[in-house]
DNA sequence: GGATCCCGCCATAAT
DNA sequence: ATTATGGCGGGATCC
């Protein structure tokens, strides 16, 4: 009875496998943005959402979840949202932030030591040269605190928002706006987080489940702009890089710098299965981790003094505005016109993220690049959507790009 | 084959 | 009781 009526394909072209990229969370939540990221604010009804999105009100309750984590979008209502946009994340990193450190504050807990030894004997691992980046210390010492904060404050009746997507969001973006480390895999995410202290006896079990609903979250935050997918520099392991509150260059126009053939290893699963990239392949892919940046957080003063800078600029806006951090449909008008109303709040974010000193600069190109790829990506499978057959022409060079 | 992660059953929390 | 939320993990896909 719940048979969805299969909302795009049909018509036209038969074939086509089922393909569980085009259902992707992260995917679906670009379509949420933009579907609500419009001039007019409005309020989010989450039946709306799920209907012109064509899918399961459940899928809804996933990005509105973790969005909600991030400041984009806050209850008002039973089955109403409203809508503050990527305005609101520079606010709620900022009261993430405070609250981490409120809570690393606190005594350290167990939770680090455990995890710590469970770590050593589960994977002994070889450790490259640089026991740096294995189970970055500096992470394990922020998801500690955490982690300590999180046992305290146990109610048995709230058991169930501790496990909430939600919480689980804030936990995994407070670990790295907290933590040193350049990347995080999900693997070490899961067993930091939400270590629920106590005895380890039974959180062991089922890190893989907490590790599907990290996907999840990683998935959504990925489209946001938020998070980057990259692997560890020594390992090929995957892991995620934070890229929510950096600077970006400054630059409105130029930015059609040509990408470094590198940066298309991007975001997606990593290595090409394309021959054509062959010669790339090899040498020096995924440069961006050369060291490790001590970027990663934004420290709690950086914050605020953005937060005025953030201000200042605001008021000198001075035009000529690249998009946001996302910001797919009005991308190409671009320039002129971005006052509306709309244009303010991804100023804001814009320009706080922007006094941040920027990072290295294949970095910056990569996540520019990163950037554009999403809103093209979103703008392809419009367009995709939307009709004709014009699919396969694109299908290959997107598949090329990712 | 392991990493990803969609799907939707069904427990719980609101109403 | 009915409806809204959202854990949770089986198992399909992707790589």
């Amino acid at each position: 009875m719940t048979s969805l009526p299969p909302p795009y394909l049909e018509s036209g072209c038969r074939h086509h496998t089922y393909s569980r990229k085009q259902k992707s969370l992260g995917l679906l939540c670009s379509k949420f943005v933009s579907l609500y990221d419009r001039v007019d604010a409005e309020s989010v009804s989450l039946d709306d959402a799920a209907k012109r999105l064509g899918v399961e009100r459940r899928r809804i309750y996933d990005i509105v979840n973790v969005l909600e984590s991030v400041g984009v979008l806050a209850r008002k209502a039973k089955n109403r949202y409203s809508w503050i946009g990527f305005s609101g994340i520079p606010k709620a990193l900022f009261e993430l932030k405070e609250e981490a450190v409120k809570e690393m504050s606190r005594t350290d807990s167990p939770c680090a030591k455990v995890l710590e030894d469970e770590e050593d004997d589960k994977l002994s691992d070889q450790t490259g040269d640089f026991g740096d980046y294995k189970l970055n210390p500096a992470a394990v010492d922020a998801a500690s605190s955490l982690c300590s904060a999180a046992c305290r404050a146990r109610s048995v009746t709230d058991n169930r928002r501790e496990k909430s997507l939600g919480l689980l969001t804030q936990n995994f973006v407070k670990l790295f706006l907290t933590t040193d480390a350049d990347t995080v895999s999900l693997d070490e995410a899961a067993r930091l987080l939400l270590g629920d202290g106590r005895n380890s006896s039974q959180m062991r079990s089922n890190n893989a489940a907490k590790v599907r609903r990290l996907y999840d979250i990683a998935n959504v935050l990925c489209s946001m702009n938020l998070l980057e997918k990259t692997q560890q520099l020594d390992t090929r392991k995957p892991a995620f890089r934070w890229l929510g509150t950096k600077g970006k260059p400054k630059a409105d126009n130029d930015v059609t710098v040509t990408m470094p053939p590198s940066t298309k290893q991007w975001n997606k699963r990593a290595f090409g299965t394309d021959i054509t990239n062959a010669d790339y392949k090899r040498s020096k892919l995924n440069p961006p981790v050369d060291k490790k940046l001590s970027k990663a957080c934004l420290r709690i003063d950086d914050l605020k003094e953005c937060n005025l800078t953030a201000q200042k600029q605001l008021q000198n806006s001075q035009g000529g505005y690249v998009f946001g951090p996302f910001q797919p449909d009005g991308a190409s008008k671009g320039s002129g016109d971005v006052e509306e109303k709309g244009g303010n709040k991804v100023q804001d974010w814009e320009s706080l993220a922007s006094s941040f000193r920027p990072q290295y600069h294949n970095q910056a190109l990569s996540e520019l690049f990163g950037h554009y790829m999403e809103a093209w990506k979103l703008w392809y499978v419009e367009v995709a959507q939307g009709s004709r057959n014009l699919q396969q022409p694109c299908k290959s060079v997107i598949n090329q790009l990712l």
